[in-house]
Parts: C-alpha cells; sequence; structure tokens
DNA sequence: CTAGAATTTTTCCAATCGGTCAAAAAAAAT
DNA sequence: ATTTTTTTTGACCGATTGGAAAAATTCTAG
C-alpha cells in the first residue's frame, strides 16, 4: 500500500464519471466567484452531491481546482501551438484569431476560471507561466518574427501582438455581460461573435486608416 | 434626525480621511480576492485598524465595496468622454487610446476590481451598465460612425472598436503577471507600457499589412 | 477640570467555512 | 446468501466569517 492517501485514483469507470461531474460542477463555480469566493457546498450542490461524498471524490478543495486549471492552460495554448511557421503569415494569425474566439464563445467558464487566476496573481502557477508559457510564446514570436524580417508582415512587436490577440478574444467571454449590456438586447445574439470576427480580422489587417486607392 | 441607520456621514476631516484610508486598504484587497474572497479582516488589517473600528466607519462589507465601484465606472469612463466629435479622428482615437493605457499603468488595482465585477457578472451593476455606460457608449459610436461617413477612418463596427480598445489596454493591468512572464526579468520594467503604446498605435493605425510603398 | 461626544477596543455571537469520521446503505464478488 | 468492497450519509469539529453590543478610551467644548 503506497503511502499515498490521495483521491481514489479513478479505477471504475463510474468513478472518473462522477470526478468529471464534479470537476464541470466547479468550473461553473470557480468562474464566477474565484478559488476563495467559492465553497464546497456550492459545488457539491452544483454536481448534486453532499458536502462530505464530495470529499470522498476529490480530498480537497484545491484537489479540484488545480486539475481544472491544469487542463484549462492545456488547452487554452493549443490554437497557439497550431501556429505554423511554413504557412501564409496573414491567414495564420488569422485563422489564429478566429480559433481564440471560438474558445473564447464555446468555452466562456474556462476563460473566466483563467482570468480570476490571473486577477489573484496566480499563485501556485508563477512557474508554468515562466516556463512553458514563455517558451511557447518566445517560440512563436520568433516565428512571426521571421514573417516580419521577410517582408511578409508589417514590423511590430511579436509579443504585444500575441497580448493584443489574447486580450481581444477573451474579452468576450470575461467581460461577456459588459458587451451584451452595450450591444443591447438586439444584438446580444450569437451574432455578435461572427461581427466581432470581422471586426477584428479588419483591425488586425488593415487597422483604422481609411482605404487609399492609391 | 433621519431614519436612514448609515454611516456617520464624515463631518470632520478626520472621518473623511479614516474612510479614505479604508477605502484605499479595501482596493487592495477587493481587487486581488474579489468581493467575496475577501474579508473585513484583511480589510481592517490593511487599513491598519480592528474590524470592529472599520464597521464603525463602514458599517457592512457591501458598504465599503460599493463606493468603490461606483467611483471607479466614473474615472474610468473619463477617457472616452473626452473623445471629441469635432477633434481629428485618428489622433482622437489615439489618445484615447493612451489614456486607457495610463489607467492601466497607474490604477491596476481599480481596474482588476472592476474585472473581478465583471466575472462576477456585476451584480447589483447591471442597471448602471444598461443606462450610464450604454448610453454614453451609444453616444460615441455615434461621434465614430459619422468620422467613417465622412471618409476620415475605415468603415468598421465602432461598438467592437470600443471593446477591442478596452480589451487590450486593461490587459496590460488585469494580466499584469501573465505579461511580465511573458516579456521575462529583463523586458517587464516599465517600459513595457511604452512598447505597448508604440504597439497599439500601430495596430489601430495600420494593422499587420505590410507597408505598401504604392 | 469636567461633561459630553466621538472613537476605539474587548468580548461575544450565530452562521458558514473546509474537512473528518463512523455508521449506514448500495454494489460487487464469492 | 453472505461477505466484502465501494459509495453515501449524518453528525460533528475547530477555525473563520460578518457583524452586534457595550465597555473603555480619547477627544473636545465649556
Amino acid at each position: 500500500m503506497s503511502a499515498d492517501a490521495e483521491t481514489p485514483r479513478p479505477v471504475t469507470r463510474i468513478q472518473r464519471e462522477k470526478q468529471e461531474l464534479i470537476l464541470e460542477a466547479a468550473l461553473d463555480v470557480f468562474s464566477q466567484h474565484g478559488f476563495r469566493g467559492s465553497t464546497i457546498d456550492q459545488i457539491a450542490e452544483a454536481a448534486g452531491m453532499s458536502k462530505p461524498n464530495l470529499l470522498y471524490y476529490f480530498k480537497s478543495k484545491e484537489d479540484i481546482h488545480a486539475p481544472l486549471l491544469a487542463r484549462i492552460l492545456d488547452t487554452w495554448l493549443d490554437p497557439l501551438r497550431d501556429l505554423d511557421a511554413d504557412g501564409d503569415p496573414l491567414p495564420e494569425i488569422q485563422s489564429y484569431i478566429r480559433r481564440k474566439l471560438e474558445m473564447s464563445r464555446d468555452f466562456p467558464r474556462e476563460s473566466r476560471l483563467f482570468a480570476n487566476e490571473m486577477l489573484r496573481g496566480a499563485p501556485g502557477f508563477h512557474d508554468v507561466l515562466h516556463t512553458e508559457l514563455k517558451n511557447l510564446v518566445d517560440e512563436k514570436a520568433a516565428v512571426i518574427r521571421g514573417w516580419m524580417a521577410e517582408g511578409k508582415i508589417a514590423k511590430c512587436d511579436p509579443y504585444h501582438l500575441i497580448f493584443s490577440i489574447w486580450a481581444t478574444t477573451q474579452h468576450y467571454a470575461d467581460f461577456d455581460i459588459q458587451v451584451r449590456a452595450v450591444l443591447g438586447r438586439e444584438r446580444s445574439g450569437e451574432g455578435r461573435f461572427e461581427d466581432a470576427a470581422r471586426f477584428l480580422d479588419q483591425l488586425f489587417l488593415h487597422g483604422l486608416s481609411p482605404a487609399k486607392k492609391a
């Protein structure tokens, strides 16, 4: 018997399903209230079980939160990983933007959980940001810089370019309520994501300068 | 004697100062942990006083939080209010971006408090978003559309333009930790805001299309 | 100096928090 | 059917929470 007093490693299919159910409920709660603002009771109720029962599957609040974060960061960076150095620069960036926007549309809770963690100062997350994340961004920034050197794209700071893509796309998940309020009832349908996609295409491709017919 | 059992309206100069001291401390705490994740004890300690003493000045947690939010939304929108329909479009927008960026640099806690509130779904804030905020944005969106009609600026959705300015500028306050991690030790000085300003100028003015010498 | 008001501290409370434990119940294995 | 294992429940614990009450202190005016 190992000395590890941990959550029963998922043997049964049922166990895995229950754990998934709990993580799903926890995502709901954590993404709204943050880690400290969420309670185990809340999560348990959202998952339709009692608190001790939930604690049978995850032995602490942290143990529910941590795997959520880990999983999310990973899928969150997938679109950036797929940025292809051998592709056409502008279409590559364009499709990166589109994929990030789709993630904000399809996984807003994940985006908000991530944002909550950043606002807290990302405790117990620092290392990942400075290694995994930084390495990936460094790599892709180099790719982008390569495109600039070839004259295929306007010269600019690739890091801030990536930041601006993150910011503009995630905004539609994290500030959803504000966006809906400002757009009003009529324009708050799912169509707002298509409008956003159109706008971001134009912004990143041409900016605001009036079209020159030179 | 009014029936309102409220916090002693600030008569003394000392009272006003203490209240300000508390709000300052509360801003620190709330901006990091959100409303539910913050405790009165934390705030009291940050303000250098005991919890009951703090409760002498503000009778509840909500009573500390609410005025902070109200004040922030107001100053937060100042730059947009100043967007001048009679000014030159591109410089107007450029200086709006710059001011928003400066606010992220100089008042990051305010930005984070606001972000925290949005993530929660902005309870007890809905009305303000749908009236004050929406009205202002509608007004300024009309101004921008006017500029487009005159051909002084490229045609695009003015609402999403405003969203993208909010997103890109506030990102440097709300995701500060991520930004620092990615930029690395060397580039995490205050200079990053100048880099950001340069980049955003280019993004919004010209986008990423390679400079045409047509 | 002294009465009165303003401020601060001490003590306390009920509710909620994260989490434990043993017993009950349900499933699975024999 | 019965034993064994897994899952669920109910009762409970110490710590922390938001907040009240009242005593103790400090400040201020006369």
